[in-house]
DNA sequence: CGGCCGATTATCT
DNA sequence: GATAATCGGCCGG
């Protein structure tokens, strides 16, 4: 499987999020290996989009958005929750793709552990704290490298998506957000069964 | 299946 | 002191 390399990153956040659909996020820790493909992502583009965090300037929780691309950036919120980024665009613009949804491939064992209520149930991995959850990331993770061939976390070239399957809406939860941001279509997905994979 | 609501706390004003 | 890039449980249809 070929890494994805920082190249890669160093775009808009937009264009990144529709390319990584179909790419395949992969996850090692202690516990194991697990690895799922992308099937839904957000884009948060600079400073001037009022619905990224970094539209309020540079601060220490949303930093690492304006650092060098192919990192994770991965914060807190609602009192609960962690939800994972990887920087997008150069150095100093601050962008990120959230990850909300992946289709579980390998290491479902781990990941259902790690979930024990709502494993395997429908939709088990379809929002961004979940995911997290999964595959055990949280404030301590913020900053990985994604670019290293032996990772903790990074990401890899996955299965072809037919771009006539993507679909591009609003992003989710931005309800405070005013307009045009708050309706701007950066949040793209693709139809699972689109894409020639048995989910286990 | 869809809508409503409480949980829970780091971060910023 | 208010808010949040959410989740899961509980309700009704």
């Amino acid at each position: 499987m070929s890494l994805l390399n920082r190249d890669f990153y160093t775009r808009h956040a937009g264009d990144v999020a529709h390319d990584l659909l179909g790419c395949r996020l992969v996850r090692e820790t202690s516990a194991g290996f697990m690895a799922g493909i992308i099937v839904e992502t957000e884009a948060y583009q600079g400073e001037d989009d009022l619905g990224c965090h970094a539209h309020v300037g540079k601060t220490v929780r949303n930093a690492q958005m304006f650092g060098a691309p192919g990192y994770a950036y991965i914060y807190f919120t609602y009192g609960m929750h962690w939800l994972l980024n990887l920087v997008t665009s150069p150095e100093d613009v601050a962008a990120a793709v959230l990850i909300r949804t992946i289709i579980p491939v390998e290491g479902c064992g781990l990941m259902a552990y790690n979930r024990p209520n709502l494993a395997f149930k429908a939709g088990w991995l379809n929002g961004p704290a979940k995911i997290t959850q999964a595959l055990q990331l949280n404030g301590t993770h913020n900053g990985l490298d994604l670019c290293l061939e032996a990772g903790k976390l990074r990401v890899e070239c996955g299965l072809k998506v037919p771009v006539e399957r993507i679909e591009t809406t609003p992003r989710i939860g931005l309800n405070t957000v005013p307009e045009p941001w708050k309706s701007i279509p950066w949040r793209f997905t693709i139809d699972p069964l689109a894409l020639e994979v048995t989910p286990c």
